[in-house]
DNA sequence: AAGCTGACTCGCT
DNA sequence: GAGCGAGCCAGCT
């Protein structure tokens, strides 16, 4: 089960987002110019344990489905803008504001 | 090679 | 704001 060459430029990606900040599923794909949100969020399910994955999100602002609390959590902690159970995407989001 | 799958999105009701 | 359907893309069967 190793990453291919696209998952790695994803988790490469994904590595580079600052703390505090976050980055759509869509946000990735386009920045890397290759894939789509859904290829995205299935390299994250598998390789995404090594890289800042909370700081990757839905375009709503919610976090990975199945992991809400534990990115909430570290979120929180790291300064990012939250709206209730969702990140403010308009002032956390990478490059945004 | 055709079909199915999902840490997704977007437009419409 | 919540549901739903259709589109999307790499990877697996």
């Amino acid at each position: 089960m190793l990453p291919s060459p696209f998952a790695e430029r994803v988790l490469d990606l994904v590595d580079t987002i600052p703390p505090g900040r976050v980055l759509a599923y869509s946000d990735v794909a386009a920045m890397l110019g290759e894939g789509g949100p859904r290829a995205v969020g299935t390299v994250m399910a598998r390789f995404g344990s090594g890289v800042p994955w909370h700081r990757v999100v839905r375009a709503d602002g919610r976090p990975a489905a199945g992991h809400e609390q534990e990115a909430l959590r570290r979120l929180e902690a790291e300064g990012a803008v939250l709206r209730g159970t969702r990140v403010d995407m308009a002032r956390s989001r990478w490059g945004g504001r």
